[in-house]
DNA sequence: TTGTATGCGTTATCAC
DNA sequence: GTGATAACGCATACAA
């Protein structure tokens, strides 16, 4: 590999000229540049990131820490989301994935340190708490789809499930719903805890008689390996008597098993049963006949946004806030019918 | 950030010391080793990546380089496989997503060189022909999920689609089915291509009356923003006179969109129509009732096993074979009913 | 506008 | 076994 030192030598200049022309600093004649660019090109000069790094202590390198991303696919859009910011700011980025190991853990905050990182996402897969503080971190962190209790001062940023599934609520009411089923996550997550109270109060807000709503659980057991009854309890609730006109149900892969149950069953949907999910998992949402109607979980964002957050406080600039909530869209499509006398949204 | 001389004055040694116990070499006193580990300890001591790189130049790091990651989720696990081998062998791993921009993969092929890598991954989300030649790239490059035809001496690893689509159709066949229906995945994609190729192939061997064979497209258009009409086709393909027994679909998102015109129809999977898949696209596959007998996409191990041979033939060690083919297992699930007077495999 | 001396944290070489 | 010294490729400070 050539070094600024060829460069200088063929061009004629000593090795801070070039290194000036490579760092676009001022004060060099355009002639001088010219020659210098020339003598880069020919030799295939580039410069090399570890040896600037050794003198400059600046290593425009962010560190992303995951842990489950074999299980939920579409998460991984937070890396690609902070992969694009990085990369448009002249960053780079290092990803280890930790499959929730905490030796794996502890050796990428080494490899991080080792790398003379910057900063790091410290990202979950599944919205939830993470008990970290920022006094125990050795480097600049940002919390990423999740957050701490037991550090208000750690950043983080996370999708607002409550007001998603307020909103997600609301538009189902507002069609004129008033027979409710409820299939919820994994109780386990945080976010389908979420979800859940928002729907809760939604449903008291507006006089909904508790009578009228059938509230089960469609997943449960530890997180990555939990049994999936939704279907089957989508079923039962499809075969009560008066059944409920909509059902809603805690994500979008729950929201198919209901699809199968009910289609399984003869009913149509939205005609006999409206149905919504959350998360905008689009293999789903989107192939689902008719299209289904959800909340998006804002992943590519989260992880821009937290690159945003993070190197501006790595910058010295106080961000905006230490806990950061990204809003998670309606997104309206064919699965919720508007009943009679009901004035469309 | 302590170093290396903040070390060897604590331990009172001197620097070389403490490199040789920092990397285990031989020749050093078992207590001067405790002596220095406990400096090290106290001073939380981390070993500098770019100033030891400047030396050694051995960089110990690995380039990804993707193209489309956001379309087809699970193709990640490509990047995960190669992650995960690369830290298991101390390596790290710089990922980089062109969007299958031009410009934007110039500018990764420069980062990579910047940060010294050994060697890159060149990964396509789509099974497909990139024309690469070696000698063009500037560093130790394996295909992943893509080939050459331009160059044969350019590594690649791809799955083996032509066996999978071969075995799945066996299976299909073996259980008795005569009457087959084909939705194609959009052709423009080579795996689409091989699955279909082996497909006819077995078909033909087989004796198969090529009017009982009714083939669609389902997917059409450029990758990423493809139209898909497998749910019309596959209606159509339901409700002809003689409809097939059993329909192979192009990929599970297909495969999904004919469980939903069968069941809208009022059709048992498998009682009245048979499905198979292809990718075993597991929020898919397993999601579905019954569940899905798909062949899987080998992506982990795809990115594993180009770890493997990419790092063998940096070290100099000639690997297997150029261009290596991996398995796409079937996976048998409840999806195909087998014919009577049909020995059950 | 350009060049020189020095040092960053580490490893390589060779001497003790 | 251990240590002194040079060298890696570049940036910083300062001199010319």
């Amino acid at each position: 590999m050539a070094s600024i030192k060829d460069v200088a030598r063929l061009a004629g200049v000593s090795d801070k000229t070039v290194s000036r022309v490579v760092n676009r600093e001022p004060n060099v004649r355009p002639e001088t540049i010219e020659r210098v660019e020339v003598a880069i090109q020919q030799l295939g000069y580039v410069p090399n990131h570890a040896a600037r790094l050794v003198r400059s202590r600046r290593s425009r390198i962010l560190g992303i820490l995951t842990d489950l991303v074999s299980v939920t696919p579409y998460s991984s859009d937070i890396v690609r989301g902070a992969q694009d910011w990085a990369h448009q700011n002249g960053y780079t980025v290092i990803v280890i994935n930790t499959n929730g190991n905490t030796a794996n853990e502890k050796a990428a905050w080494r490899t991080f340190q080792e790398h003379s990182i910057e900063g790091v996402l410290y990202v979950t897969m599944y919205h939830r708490i993470v008990d970290l503080k920022a006094a125990e971190l050795p480097l600049p962190t940002i919390m990423v789809n999740c957050k701490s209790n037991a550090d208000p001062e750690l950043m983080s940023i996370t999708p607002d499930d409550c007001n998603g599934a307020r909103e997600l609520t609301d538009y189902v009411l507002a069609r004129g719903h008033r027979r409710l089923g409820y299939i919820r996550l994994n109780p386990v997550l945080f976010g389908a805890q979420e979800r859940y109270r928002a729907f809760q109060d939604v449903v008291v807000e507006a006089g909904i008689d508790p009578k009228d709503l059938t509230i089960k659980i469609g997943m449960s057991g530890a997180v990555g390996q939990e049994v999936d009854h939704s279907f089957q309890v989508a079923q039962k609730m499809l075969i009560q008597e008066n059944p409920p006109t909509a059902i809603i149900c805690g994500n979008d892969e729950i929201a198919l098993q209901a699809y199968m149950a009910a289609l399984t069953l003869g009913r149509k949907i939205p005609d006999d049963v409206s149905i919504v999910g959350y998360d905008d998992f689009k293999t789903v949402s989107r192939a689902l006949k008719p299209a289904l109607t959800t909340a998006a979980l804002p992943y590519y964002d989260l992880g821009y946004q937290a690159c945003v957050n993070l190197v501006s406080k790595i910058d010295g600039q106080p961000p905006p806030l230490a806990q950061v909530k990204l809003p998670c869209p309606l997104v309206v499509r064919q699965s919720v019918r508007a009943l009679d006398e009901t004035v469309q949204l």
